[in-house]
RNA sequence: GGGGUUGUACGCUAACCUGGUAGACUGCUAGCUUCGGGAGCUAGUAAUCCGAGUUCAAAUCUCGGCAGCCCCA
């Protein structure tokens, strides 16, 4: 027992996932030298390690949308304060977070400058100079930056940060038939690389008015569930109709010769997908990181003493020189012990370690031990290529799964008001509930039972047939996903 | 906005009640011995949130500020 007292002045977490989500979530983060806090409250420092993802997330996204004929450009971090007014829904709804700069050096600005808290406005000024005909449709532009909202609710890294990274698109068509064309392929888009990068799966559903984008006609989501059954907006889809066209003056002249206004869309994915990535993912050990987005992808650790130490660190050497395109790393220092290392790579979620001594040396194998299920496994060193990216591919697979199974089992089809505030107070996750398509009653809801409408799942729709609300009881119009949100 | 609570080295913590040498663990640096699940020894490095008051003497008591956390609105 005194070992277990000296482990946990060691770096070992000592918070479970199961017993105290929140405060394992932090031991995880900075145990792991994945992120760590800065200076300024509500803003965290991404690791190498953590970069190392988004820049994988980025890069995998960036592809698909390149590929969808989406252009990269980059606009000012600030923006006057006169263009921030023009939309009014849209202020109205960033105006108590928006950061303000008002002067530099000694002197003060006439007209203060936002620090971009979502670009629209920044952007549609450009816009409104770039469109003139209908020869100049679509255009759609992408940029991947970073926004401030200054929160005052409790900061919580990757999920609520007052400083993130995203993508922003920002789209405008000549008619509203194309511009509502797009939202299938931007969510396929964001839905593959949830699905295929991080492991993850989501609803993805239409917003309710109350909870669309400030200044959207119609906004839409992947919603996410974290492992302590609480939701959370993943990759959103905002179709803006003419609103800002008209508030920017983005107008073109059709091919009749008549003014016309650009039909618009906006859509995001952010950084914290990381958040719910790692939640997800990880155990009391430490980090899990799917393979795709981990910086080391196979970590070996040659296990020497003074006797053999130059020939089992060749060895070592040698597998790692067998595997082709991918990411390995071989640990030789002999700073810290073996045991040491094994612990240290595992909080840091490196998906396979392999361990190679005397005994591999001599039988021409290697030992390893997969990160996700902690089962270990042999292999002769000239198969060591195929072998280890089949594992790999195996390990992504596995997480994607368990995700998945624990999105569906915390999915419940409700039709009776007494059993979803049961469910809600009990087993929260999404509760799937007929609506009437009011607000009182959405507001009703969630002051009864503290869950929001997250979205109205696309799949969910069909069964809305003879369904009533489940608050006041006349006809449901939507089936709405109820969860308690981040 | 109201109430509570906590600020000691990178981190964690002791001394605080009862004022008097700031002590462990971890980390970090160097050396020697080790190396198949967080190795051992030796030496070194590093701290009382800020300001005022009480006192011969303040990490400790009092007041104010700042910061974190919790609860309520």
């Amino acid at each position: 027992m005194e070992d277990e007292s000296k482990k946990e002045q060691i770096k070992a977490l000592t918070a479970k996932k199961k017993d105290n989500f929140s405060e394992w979530y932090t031991q995880v983060l900075i145990n792991s030298e994945f992120i760590d806090y800065s200076a300024v409250s509500g803003i965290i420092v991404f690791r190498p390690s953590s970069y190392f993802v988004w820049d994988k997330i980025k890069e995998a996204t960036d592809v698909l949308f390149k590929e969808a004929g989406i252009k990269d450009a980059y606009f000012p971090l600030f923006i006057p304060e006169r263009f921030l007014n023009k939309e009014k829904e849209h202020i109205a709804g960033f105006n108590p977070e928006v950061a303000w700069v008002t002067g530099a050096g000694s002197s003060t600005f006439d007209e203060r400058l936002a620090v971009r808290p979502t670009s629209e406005t920044i952007m549609y000024d450009s816009y409104s100079r770039w469109i003139k005909s209908w020869r100049d449709l679509p255009l759609r532009l992408n940029q991947w930056n970073n926004v401030v909202r200054w929160e005052f609710k409790h900061p919580t890294p990757f999920i609520r940060s007052r400083e993130f990274l995203w993508n922003e698109g920002h789209t405008a068509f000549a008619t509203e038939k194309e511009a509502l064309e797009e939202r299938e392929q931007v969510l396929g888009i964001y839905q593959k690389v949830l699905r295929e990068v991080l492991a993850l799966e989501g609803v993805p559903g239409k917003k309710t008015n109350k909870e669309k984008f400030a200044g959207a006609v119609a906004s839409y989501s992947i919603e996410m569930l974290m492992p302590d059954g609480w939701a959370i907006q993943g990759p959103d889809f905002h179709n803006d109709g003419q609103n800002f066209s008209k508030s920017f003056d983005i107008k073109f002249t059709d091919k009749n010769g008549n003014y016309e206004y650009v039909y618009q869309n906006t859509f995001a994915i952010s950084t914290r997908m990381i958040g719910v990535m790692v939640a997800m993912h990880s155990d009391d050990k430490g980090l899990v990181i799917p393979p795709k987005l981990a910086e080391i992808q196979v970590v070996i650790i040659p296990i020497y003493n003074d006797s053999n130490k130059e020939k089992i660190i060749k060895y070592a050497e040698e597998i790692k020189d067998k595997i082709k395109d991918l990411r390995v790393y071989v640990d030789s220092s002999s700073a810290y012990s073996p045991g040491w290392k094994f612990n240290e790579y595992e909080l840091k979620g490196i998906p396979i370690r392999i361990e190679v001594g005397q005994k591999e040396y001599e039988g021409k194998f290697a030992t390893a031990k997969r990160r996700d299920t902690g089962d270990k496994f042999t292999f002769k060193i000239d198969e060591a290529d195929g072998k280890l990216k089949e594992m790999l591919d195996k390990i992504h697979e596995n997480l994607y799964n368990k995700a998945k199974e624990f999105l569906q089992s915390h999915i419940h089809k409700v039709y009776d008001y007494e059993k979803f505030k049961d469910l809600i107070s009990k087993d929260p996750g999404f509760v799937q509930a007929p609506w009437c398509g009011s607000t009182e009653c959405e507001d009703k809801i969630a002051e009864e039972t503290k869950a929001k409408a997250t979205n109205m799942p696309f799949d969910a729709q069909k069964d809305i047939e003879g369904k009533n609300c489940i608050y006041c009881g006349k006809p449901a119009k939507h089936i709405v996903n109820f969860a308690r949100s981040y």
